[in-house]
DNA sequence: CTAATAAAAGATAAAAAACTCTTTTATTAT
DNA sequence: ATAATAAAAGAGTTTTTTATCTTTTATTAG
């Protein structure tokens, strides 16, 4: 809806590893891949990345598989959303304009500033780890069947 | 930000065109391409197929382009959007989830639906020649440079 | 009725996003 | 040490979106 594929993939499997690696437990692609139902190796690609940036933990070898630590499972949607996706969600114009602002406002400046904003709000406010438990009662869902 | 950069070429397209032809007058593409700052042959596909859709009117031959009838005047942000993007705005799910109701929701439904409804309700409050005014007077604009 | 104009239609091309496959590197249990 | 495991890295491929080019059809002014 307002994200990326790519970005969809990264919210759910984020969500999947904080939840399994509550108790420090470790998960692996192949598990994740099933557990959001997404493309293997495609997921396996978005991780690598979101790894790199420290928005999630990884080991190699045996035992080994992404997880989260304390500190990174308090990050926000909207840290996730700007590593993958960029600022556009945050900053672009609605009409797509480059220049865009109070001064040179495109016609739905006010409009979408207001919404954006709340958007945006709900984003920085809204944290990775507090989905865990109705994720673990089974009250929402994070893969299609 | 939120729309395809189709849909964004043929936001601003409407609203120059209804602008200009507020009195009636038709604008060819070369004006209409020049006017928002796209790629002429982009804009002339989008505009083609706004008008089989009947959001904007045509008119081909010597003196003719396009143009904008008191009634499609008055159609919403909402009609062009859904025209050109589909209704995934209006009713897709935050994580990309085929399936995502109250019934069983994706972990962020709560969240999204608020936004997206208030999102959907301005655009489809917000009428395309109400922005005439505010163009012809200069105080917003639809073009980069 | 003809020439000029402008949109419609159709076919193609380039760029970006989504997705896959293969090889390498690190780690750990034995 | 070694074999097994699992992520990292790199190099593709496919699909979708964005953009372009060419030909056809309709309309109008002279």
């Amino acid at each position: 809806m307002f994200f990326s594929k790519t970005c969809e993939y990264a919210l759910r499997a984020v969500f999947f590893i904080a939840q399994k690696s509550e108790h420090g437990r470790k998960v692996g692609i192949r598990e994740i891949a099933a557990g959001i139902d997404s493309p293997e190796p495609f997921i396996a690609k978005i991780l690598q990345d979101l790894s790199k940036r420290g928005l999630i933990q990884s080991a190699k070898g045996p035992t080994g598989g992404f997880y989260t630590d304390a500190e990174t499972r308090n990050n926000t949607l909207a840290d996730i959303v700007s590593a993958v996706d960029g600022n556009r969600l945050f900053t672009g114009c609605g009409l797509g304009l480059k220049e865009c602002s109070a001064n040179k406002p495109c016609p739905v400046h006010n409009e979408f500033a207001k919404i954006r904003d709340q958007l945006s709000i709900m984003l920085h406010s809204t944290t990775i780890m507090q989905f865990n438990e109705e994720l673990n009662l089974g009250l929402s869902y994070i893969k299609e069947r």
